[in-house]
DNA sequence: CATTCGTGGAA
DNA sequence: TTTCCAAGAAT
């Protein structure tokens, strides 16, 4: 079994890793869970600032819980997948209602809050809590399938075989283990990169399977192409923002504006009034009080 | 296990 | 211009 030099690892990390705010001491769990969830499909730089403003608006998930629905459905703007944002106040509710108002500790519980999945769930436990859990996210797979597997690319994720596979390389003490997963993640973010990775200034160069075999292109199925323009993802996002950047009401005139098509506008209205983003009244169309 | 769910930057 | 994809979760 290849394993990972974690001395190399965590060197090129004190060196090059990013002063991320939510890195520094004295960041709460709260905060942690807060970026973990911001970042979940969305890049770190866009997450940021938003980070920022929303824990000086709700320090804590007691203000969060309080909150009018609109608000942070506007505060969380342009983060893109909205449903967070409503996830991440349901999530505030149980951990006021259930947790005392901390955010738990253990992974099982963690992964009963609404919003987090396996990879928060464990995020949370290892870098808020300090446990000894595999974190899996889309960089770790991804250097862990070329420095240990040789490929290009990660296949299809399978929880339970990622879960072990990194498991099985991580270091047996807690706080080593913590910061061999913050480096693995960033490793991937900074250089083992999907697009082009710089192997010049990779740290597991010298142990890497993927450039020990001469960096081999990926045969295996291509992705499907996602397409985006023209999906009711779109036309959700259009219709929502109107919402957004109004006084949170529109009527359907103005909805109509953004998307002409009768048939696919309704079919988004429809999911964005389920999914708790919008709601109806008459004619007009708002967001959650 | 496969789909759906925003948004924007970079190659 | 088009394509890829970024700290995933829920269904």
């Amino acid at each position: 079994m290849t394993s990972v030099d974690t001395s190399a690892l965590l060197s090129w990390f004190d060196r090059a890793g990013r002063p991320l705010p939510w890195r520094g001491p004295g960041v709460g769990a709260w905060e942690i869970l807060l970026c973990e969830v911001m970042s979940q499909q969305t890049p770190v730089a866009r997450v940021e600032p938003v980070w920022r403003a929303w824990l000086e608006r709700w320090p804590g998930p007691a203000e969060l819980a309080a909150a009018p629905a609109a608000d942070v459905i506007r505060m969380w703007g342009k983060l893109g997948y909205p449903r967070r944002a409503l996830r991440l106040q349901e999530c505030a509710l149980v951990v006021v209602d259930r947790h005392d108002g901390e955010v738990p500790t253990d992974v099982e519980a963690l992964l009963a809050l609404p919003g987090v999945g396996d990879y928060t769930a464990r995020a949370v436990a290892c870098f808020a809590h300090g446990q000894r859990v595999p974190v899996v996210d889309t960089n770790v797979r991804r250097v862990v399938a070329r420095a240990v597997g040789g490929a290009a690319k990660a296949g299809p994720p399978s929880t339970r075989r990622d879960l072990a596979e990194v498991d099985a390389l991580l270091p047996s003490g807690r706080e080593r283990a913590v910061a061999f997963s913050v480096a693995l993640m960033e490793l991937g973010a900074l250089v083992c990169t999907a697009r082009v990775p710089r192997c010049d200034d990779c740290p597991l160069a010298s142990s890497c399977a993927w450039l020990a075999a001469g960096r081999p292109e990926w045969d295996g199925p291509r992705r499907r192409t996602q397409t985006f323009a023209g999906t009711d993802r779109q036309v959700r996002g259009l219709l929502l923002d109107v919402l957004r950047d109004g006084d949170g009401t529109a009527d359907r005139d103005r909805l109509a504006a953004v998307w002409p098509d009768p048939v696919q506008r309704g079919r988004a209205l429809d999911s964005l009034v389920a999914d708790g983003l919008m709601v109806r009244t008459g004619d007009v169309y708002s967001l959650p009080g």
